[in-house]
DNA sequence: TTTTAAAGTGCATTATATGGCTCTTTTGTA
DNA sequence: TACAAAAGAGCCATATAATGCACTTTAAAA
């Protein structure tokens, strides 16, 4: 899924701030069951779930207008 | 709710590339219902969905640091 | 080692997203 | 105006996200 990499922002910025999985649900209001989920590769968030985490975070949900460039 | 934001892109996507609600639906694999409630600012989509819409767009969902004013 | 905090999992319940069908409202155009 | 296409909304069944609780596993420190 696509939402991997969403996951893997959350992830690592957590793990930068050096913040548990609890402290981020506490933070955030995300269930700590959620998280876990998350982190372990499973679910499929909602916008809102993300907006959360990410408010949390210092990360901004957003779209990006892919650019045709090459590959990455 | 954060999302209006997300929505308001794919809608102004969608509208600037002249594709109707149907349309998209049948392009992404989302609902038609489901694309109707989003954009008149209802519901709370799964990142999936989100993808689904935004691969049909070329619109890439992504988390983007927050810089607060100045930084680097 | 042993201990312990953090992370991951199984199960059950509740809340809600999805999507089809149908109808109404809005909007653009002749 | 009138008409047709697009957009919005109500109903509702189904699927699944969110969550708590209790348990297991992992990893790092003592």
């Amino acid at each position: 899924m696509h939402f991997k990499s969403l996951i893997r922002s959350i992830k690592e910025r957590r793990e930068m701030l050096q913040v548990t999985q609890e402290t981020l649900a506490d933070l955030s209001g995300v269930g700590l069951r959620t998280l876990k989920q998350f982190e372990s590769g499973k679910g499929n968030p909602t916008a809102e779930t993300l907006n959360k985490l990410g408010n949390a975070l210092g990360l901004e949900l957003t779209f990006q207008v892919k650019t045709t460039t090459a590959e990455e």
